[in-house]
DNA sequence: TTTCAACCTTGACTGAAGTCAAGGTTCGTC
DNA sequence: GACGAACCTTGACTTCAGTCAAGGTTGAAA
């Protein structure tokens, strides 16, 4: 019944994956999981007992230290949470929680276990999906060592501009508090460099922005000369 | 003939694996290499066109920004390099260079996406791998956006103290300069944070050093109150 | 429409860590 | 053992970004 509406995971990027009996069978035997906002899916500290799909919406990962919650990464579909933790076996040092309504495929982790041996396609899934993050992750840790919080912005907002498409403006795909946490700073600190990007060119209303000069911005992260106004 | 003192490929941690004819036969098959100190295995932008299994030695993942260089990871055996970027198929974000005299096998690209698909103890070898280094990249990640320079220097020892044994002195596995960058922080503030350390009990000499009082740096670290001076 | 809570902005201040520069130390080589 | 290069330390200064605090805005629900 509830079938037809059911997304198989089918990762867009990568390696062209054949529509597979194998995993389509998987993922039909999968509990696919709807959760609200604000759903929290794992705690640091737990041991994984499922592996989880994201086949729509969107997840913080997130780690908290005393009274203080950082967010570590947020990740969209098509990815899966927790499996280097089910396959090594460790405990988690991250938590989880659904930042939107979302779809998530859950399967138990020892059936991901034997399942990996057993069947080279879900095998060749979990790979990819452990590439992808392993790209995102050597990204990540490029980033907040060798860039500022500016560069960082800049460059975000540059990648969403690219992503939209040149001319037509940017929807922050979440609240700024968020988006501050995504790029490695505090709030307050976004909050300002956004109100200087806006002497740069950068139109921004609410969670609305617009790029003027996405030229003069590259050359503005090359440069790391942020006081440089383009504009007249 | 060199078939005897070849190290095959054979993981510690995580999942306890049997001694694998396929796997075993597969590094027969690879070239070994074996390079001094300081060489390049490959840059940030290049294809990657072979898998290197560090079997012995010292890694050093770094990007080259402008002028400036950041070391981004140090590797040690029995680690994978260029797994992922192979399997996805995408350029390097990141180079790497021998830190000491290594051992690496070596496996066409080409090859491996095959093997990937055909060999399953090849596959599984290949997500421990990534699974690993998940796990390693996410530590790093939490810790870059969660503690102090001071906080990473204290763990880092704390970590060095508990392998060596208590009692017994830590080596250094590298100069001090390098031991910053893998902290990420400047060697300024690697030898400004070991000054301060030496009033807390933690012995330096050259690259040798003695923990006093592990539970006094441990509680330390978790007040962030590094002025404290515990020792009389 | 009103109201309240969550979110955002701004300012002033603080603190952590990077940079630059000037010695000092260590270590490998001849 | 003397030399030089690479490495390390220390000090002074700067910059980046976090914290605290006080308003301002927005938007969802009554």
């Amino acid at each position: 019944m509830a079938r037809m509406d059911r997304k198989v995971p089918q990762r867009q990027p990568s390696a062209a994956r054949s529509p597979s009996n194998t995993i389509d069978s998987l993922w039909r035997n999968a509990a696919l999981e709807q959760v609200p906002a604000k759903t929290v899916l794992f705690r640091e500290g737990d041991l994984p007992d499922s592996l989880f799909v994201l086949s729509e919406g969107l997840i913080q990962l997130y780690t908290s230290c005393g009274e203080a919650e950082t967010t570590v990464l947020i990740v969209k579909p098509l990815t899966c949470l927790l499996a280097g933790p089910i396959l090594r076996n460790e405990h988690l040092t991250v938590s989880a929680r659904s930042l939107q309504p979302s779809h998530l495929f859950r399967l138990g982790a020892a059936d991901v276990r034997r399942r990996v041996g057993l069947d080279s396609e879900f095998a060749r899934f979990i790979i990819d999906d452990l590439a992808l993050m392993h790209d995102l992750m050597m990204h990540e840790l490029k980033s907040l060592r060798t860039t500022t919080a500016m560069q960082r912005l800049i460059l975000w907002i540059l990648a969403m501009h690219e992503q939209a498409g040149s001319g037509s403006a940017i929807e922050l795909p979440f609240h700024k508090s968020l988006l501050a946490g995504r790029l490695g700073m505090a709030p307050e600190t976004l909050s300002r460099h956004l109100a200087h990007l806006m002497k740069l060119g950068v139109l921004i209303r609410g969670r609305k922005m617009l790029v003027n000069d996405a030229a003069g911005l590259r050359q503005i992260v090359r440069d790391g000369d942020f006081d440089a106004v383009s504009l007249p």
